[in-house]
RNA sequence: GCCGGAGUGGCGGAAUUGGUAGACGCGUGCGACUCAAAAUCGCAUGUCUUCGGGCGUGUGGGUUCAAGUCCCACCUCCGGCACCA
């Protein structure tokens, strides 16, 4: 025995030299007769030092690598360089190196002081992301990418660091900041390569069930992610009547034409008149019999000279209020308007109307139509160039609170949203939204976060419907509302949700309460009263009032008494109540709507179009038999039309009156009405008793009758006219709603879950969204990847552009596609590979003249998404691995990494192999079956190690001072690796831990022949406790365990030659070179391809256990128990102790509890 | 605000299923060795105490023969997300 001072300088030096030559840890794919356990930590950046963090990250796991290595399995625990990066490209700029040669060096340093923590890193598969055989599959793997259609590229706001003049990813930017330099980061729109993360989003939400991680791990990736389910509901956009001049309500209806004349150049003629200098563009009035075409080649030949023009397409129409100065009569609308071409640009003098000759012609440019026709809110009823018309289109809105879709009571879009621009035309306040979207735009993201009072300007001009309520809403455009979140527009409820609660107040929006929280729901939770006596926001889980549950439920009560919530939970006039809640619903009818539209026919004769259009205000109803489903029609006698219950509103009546008296009047019924929906309607009909043509408004009521045998007398014309019929509910749609009638009764019918009243939230949700027409749908925070940075140390993205302008790949034969070593580093904020003159050369030379390289590199989170299948198969110049290797390796089983990791680096390599398994490239569906975050160790202060602070720990130094072996196991008994604390290094730690090893060195002084039978005990408890506690990553109890039994051993007669060795290999895995000392003396294997030792059960335990005593639940004696035993002789001998009777004198035992192994325990 | 996790001596931490709270290490005190110091070794070390014992795991309740551990409520700290509809 070797009974010298343990000289950790000697020894260590020795062994990894030893282990080098005998290549002890190089590590074969297969071996037979072991499985293969793939243990993994993050691989290095090469920053040209190791420090204290390095060693945490790979020496600690190397104990567990080692571990698993004893215990049979074949093990790999690979190192490699994340090579490529910002700090290179920095040290570059600054000290006028070369990125590639100060990358190197860093590495080839790095690699030695990674060799003198003596982990048992195979470094035959080492690889650096640098390296072209490396990033030549990671372009490769883009190719694939882009085949797949994964990869597209799209103009983008990225975030821009103004420092390091590059685009980061949102994971990047930390409070407006760039995570590297700390630099400002300002929003900057650019083309970049995408890459489709958000297909899998799915996959990567649900696949992290199956996942062996922490909880809080996969917590932070789902909020990553971010899903949200809720659903998707249309608002149709409703664009009141424009008026052009002074509003008269008895306005007739009168059709126009306006005719965009384009020549060659794409100019658009506007008429200027001569004497007011007013302008319009060619058309006007629609006459009797025309059809548009018509019309608009006669009013072009009848207002200017051209002739020769043809037809090209006819935009949606849009519906005016206006003036005819010439009649001086109002006028409602339709405004066509007709796009034609000329032919040629010659003038063909033709006589002209007289009033028209007064009129200049003059060509303009469209944008200049568009600004002073489109965009002018007196002009402003073109629809833009393109032929959407926005008036039957729809807003759609995500929510999750669906149930609350009754108390919507106006819309906001995000600044960005597109219906912004394309209502621009019907927007009158447009100047005003404007300079908002501007101010929203001068904003950075910083600022909007900073500053969060609430701003937005109402889109005037628009309303869109409630498709609820069927009621219009106001539209307003706010910065609270996130373009890049669901549809970049939400339903506002002030009364149901805090932001739009405090919008809604600022703005005097209106509040409406729908759903009513339940006295069990309100439970623990606060109301907080926010603002005098009308508004009360509730927040959850505040803790600005404390009180008892009875003094909470009372102010919940007086708060509802207070705003009058509590029967039908209608507010009072001016009271505004908020409350986030899920409960039961008021306020909430089922939707019994019927769906606007342009109505051309309703039981009575097609109108014709023309002059001499009467208002009228109109009543239509559905008829309904109580406690039935049969509804009434009215089938005309005279000829084959069906239609409603309907009829004119007379002077003196409100609606519901009218609507009963023709239900009479028609039909002899009686009814009550039970409900009215407001709509807007333009049904135009021929009134034939009038010979008029009748453009009629009015509501749409639900009518119930009860008893239908009991009808009262009919009017004498109407028993001519109709014939009452009831039909199923499918007959009377199928009656009401032919294709040619636009009368659609749809909503009413879709209500299958009757009144939405007391239904819980839940409930709700779902039935509400079914009867709007809503789909229930999910929602992600998650964006798509951008990878393109403006950097040169980086892998080139394998794209050349043609003389186009269109973007190729590189076919995969010219890959590597090398990134090209001419380029001056200095940052001008282009990209350095633009100043390459042989990436140009090169790309001329194979794809052809005028072809261009990209310049972008990638994102190094590409580089780091898949490197683990490289450790695999390092050296297959044919594929990135082979299938037989990864086969025998992956998933990888325990990944060790930083928790900084926990969102970016994780989420997008298992992005990177969900992507390889849908091409087929790969097996797995997830890379890492274990994951485990390290700590963070801090400085000696208990603050973060930097150099400012001047508490960092050189490891070089610690280990050249008391040894690796040490350093590894100080950082294991620091704290439990398993639990991502911090823990400060503590230098005197250090020493504690150099003292044990160097106990045990000297423990072999005790050799002896004979032992202790407790310490054989004591040793096989220890080896259970060590490889149970390195199984679960409690490396710091292991080693207390250790220390324990080695006290014991001390103090013991002695210890055996073979139980000290069994004690070394216990620390082997943690101390490798010393221990690899001890065990050579008597072995010619290394002492790490040894056997972990195997405890034996029957020694752990001798027949006998000394149990502590309980009296009352205090420990008042101990007892040994022999094993066998009876309850009740244990109990006699109990009893009969002088300690125990102590306590029982005199006292009753009620009762006697033994846990056998554990605990006595008398009650008395 | 929401979602995770955690609060135990002077410090890092231990207590695997509810069963002797404070293992192990550091620090501190006393002692041994030494001319002395360092190193090393030994003993002590939650707290109060009238030396019987009492009290103690963030706070307040509860369940249990027994609670650091389970339940309810609250407080504090750490991490993630956050004007997310």
């Amino acid at each position: 025995m070797n009974t010298g001072e343990y000289n950790h300088k000697d020894i260590e030096k020795k062994w990894q030299d030893w282990w080098q030559e005998h290549h002890t840890y190089q590590v074969e794919n297969t071996v037979k007769g072991k499985e293969n356990f793939y243990a993994l930590s993050e691989f290095a950046y090469p920053s040209g030092n190791l420090h204290v963090g390095h060693w945490y990250a790979f020496a600690v796991p190397d104990i567990y690598a080692r571990y698993k290595r004893m215990q049979g399995y074949n093990v790999l625990y690979p190192m490699g360089f994340d090579a490529f990066g910002l700090p290179a490209e920095n040290a570059a700029i600054k000290h006028n190196l070369d990125p590639r040669k100060w990358t190197y060096e860093n590495m080839d340093y790095m690699k030695n002081q990674l060799r003198s923590m003596g982990a048992s890193f195979d470094w035959s598969r080492t690889l650096a992301t640098s390296d072209p055989d490396y990033y030549g599959w990671t372009q490769w793997m883009f190719n694939q990418f882009f085949k797949e259609g994964l990869v597209y590229r799209d103009i983008t706001k990225v975030n821009w660091c103004e420092n390091d003049k590059t685009i980061l990813a949102n994971e990047q930017v930390i409070g407006g900041k760039c995570e590297r330099c700390e630099g400002d980061v300002i929003q900057k729109d650019m083309a970049q390569w995408m890459l489709k993360i958000t297909d899998f989003a799915d996959d990567l939400y649900d696949d992290l069930e199956g996942l062996n991680w922490d909880e809080s791990i996969k917590q932070a990736q789902r909020e990553w992610i971010g899903r949200k389910e809720g659903s998707i509901i249309s608002f149709p956009i409703e664009l009141p009547v424009r008026q052009l001049g002074e509003e008269q309500t008895n306005s007739k209806e009168r059709n126009i034409v306006k005719v965009i004349l384009l020549n060659q150049h794409n100019q658009v003629l506007v008429m200027e008149s001569v004497s007011e200098g007013s302008m319009d563009l060619p058309g006007g009035g629609i006459e009797l019999g025309e059809t548009l075409e018509e019309s608009a080649v006669r009013e072009l030949q009848e207002e200017t000279e051209y002739t020769n023009f043809e037809y090209v397409r006819t935009l949606s129409p849009n519906r005016v209020h206006y003036y005819h100065k010439m009649l001086d009569q109002h006028f409602h609308g339709n405004v066509h308007t007709l796009v034609y071409r000329l032919k040629d640009d010659e003038k063909t003098p033709k006589s002209l109307e007289q009033y028209e000759v007064e009129t200049k012609e003059e060509w303009w440019n469209l944008d200049d139509v568009i600004e002073n026709f489109v965009e002018n809110p007196v002009y402003g009823f073109y629809i833009r160039e393109s032929l959407i018309d926005y008036r039957n289109s729809k807003i759609n809105v995500f929510t999750t609170r669906a149930d609350t879709l009754f108390g919507a009571t106006y819309l906001v879009l995000a600044p960005e949203h597109d219906m912004v621009q394309n209502l621009k035309s019907h927007i009158t306040n447009w100047d005003e939204v404007k300079a908002y979207l501007k101010d929203v735009e001068k904003k950075s993201d910083l600022d909007r976060q900073q500053s969060r009072e609430k701003t937005g300007v109402q889109l005037q001009g628009i309303e869109v419907i409630n498709p609820a309520t069927n009621e219009p809403i106001p539209v307003w455009v706010a910065d609270y509302v996130l373009a890049h979140f669901g549809t970049g527009a939400v339903m506002a409820v002030p009364a149901h949700d805090e932001c739009d609660c405090e919008f809604a107040l600022k703005y005097d929006l209106p509040f409406k309460f729908v759903v009513l929280p339940s006295a069990g729901e309100i439970g623990n939770s606060r109301p907080l009263i926010t603002s005098g006596e009308n508004a009360f926001i509730h927040a959850a889980g505040t803790t600005e009032k404390k009180g008892t549950q009875e003094q909470i439920n009372a102010e919940w009560n007086a708060m509802y008494d207070l705003l009058g919530v509590h029967d039908d939970g209608i507010l009072p006039e001016g009271k505004r109540f908020c409350c986030d809640f899920e409960g039961k619903l008021i306020n909430s009818p089922s939707v019994t709507s019927v769906t606007t539209g342009n109505f051309e026919f309703l039981g009575f004769n097609h109108p014709k179009d023309g002059k001499d259009w009467i208002e009228r205000t109109r009543v239509y109803a559905i008829v309904k038999q109580k406690d039935t489903e049969m509804y009434l029609g009215l089938r005309s006698k005279t000829d084959d039309t069906q239609g409603l219950v309907t009829g004119g509103v007379d002077e003196g009546e409100v609606a519901e009156q009218a609507i009963v008296r023709e239900l009479l009047e028609e039909t002899g019924f009686t009814g009550k009405a039970i409900r009215k929906e407001k709509y807007k309607i333009h049904d135009k009909y021929y009134s034939t008793n009038k010979d008029k043509n009748i453009l009629s408004v009015g509501d749409v009521f639900v009518l119930e009758v009860s008893d239908i045998d009991n009808r009262q007398s009919i009017e004498q014309e109407e028993i001519d006219k109709h014939e009452p019929v009831w039909l199923t509910k499918q007959e009377f749609l199928d009656f009401i709603n032919p294709p040619s009638h636009k009368f659609i009764i749809k909503n009413y019918f879709n209500d299958s879950s009757g009144n939405f009243n007391t239904q819980t939230s839940e409930e709700a949700r779902k039935n509400i969204t079914t009867s709007v027409g809503g789909t229930i749908t999910k929602t992600y925070r998650l964006r798509d990847w951008g990878i393109s940075r403006q950097r040169y140390w980086g892998c080139p993205i394998p794209i050349v552009y043609d003389p186009d302008g269109n973007s190729h790949p590189i076919p995969d034969e010219h890959l590597p596609w090398l990134l090209p070593d001419d380029v001056d580093h200095t940052p001008d904020g282009t990209a350095p590979l633009a100043r390459s003159e042989e990436l140009q050369k090169r790309t001329e030379d194979i794809f052809g003249a005028g072809w261009k390289p990209e310049v972008d590199t990638m994102d190094t989170f590409v580089d780091s998404s898949w490197y683990f299948y490289r450790y695999l198969d390092n050296q297959n110049d044919t594929a990135f691995a082979s299938p037989d290797a990864m086969k025998s390796w992956m998933p990888v089983d325990m990944y060790f990494g930083g928790a900084e990791h926990t969102t970016m680096h994780l989420l997008y390599s298992r992005f990177w192999v969900k992507a390889l398994k849908k091409i087929g490239l790969v097996h797995e569906n997830e890379p890492y079956k274990g994951r485990l975050n390290r700590g963070l160790i801090l400085g000696p202060d208990g603050a973060k190690m930097s150099k400012s602070k001047g508490n960092v720990i050189d490891p070089d130094e610690v280990v050249s001072h008391v040894g690796a072996d040490t350093v590894r196991m100080y950082l294991a008994f620091i704290g439990p690796f398993n639990e991502p604390g911090s823990y400060p290094w503590d230098p005197n730690g250090v020493v504690g831990i150099r003292r044990f090893l160097d106990r045990v060195w000297r423990l072999q002084e005790n050799i002896t022949d004979t032992t202790d039978e407790s310490l054989i005990s004591d040793l096989h408890q220890t080896i259970k406790k060590v490889g149970d506690d390195i199984e679960r990553l409690k490396l710091n109890t292991a080693i207390s365990t250790m220390m324990t039994f080695v006290n014991k051993a001390e103090k013991s007669l002695g210890i055996t030659q073979s139980d000290y060795l069994t004690l070394v290999q216990l620390l082997a895995p943690f101390a490798p070179h010393m221990t690899e000392e001890l065990w050579m003396q008597h072995h010619d294997t290394s002492i790490h391809l040894s056997d972990f030792p195997k405890y034996d059960e029957s020694k752990i335990s001798f027949g006998m256990t000394a149990l502590p005593i309980q009296i009352n639940g205090k420990v008042r004696a101990q007892v040994v128990v022999e094993e066998g035993e009876s309850d009740a002789d244990v109990q006699n001998r109990i009893l009969a102790m002088p300690e125990v009777t102590k306590w029982t004198e005199g006292k009753e035992l009620k009762k006697f509890i033994h846990v056998p192994g554990k605990i006595i325990n008398l009650v008395v």
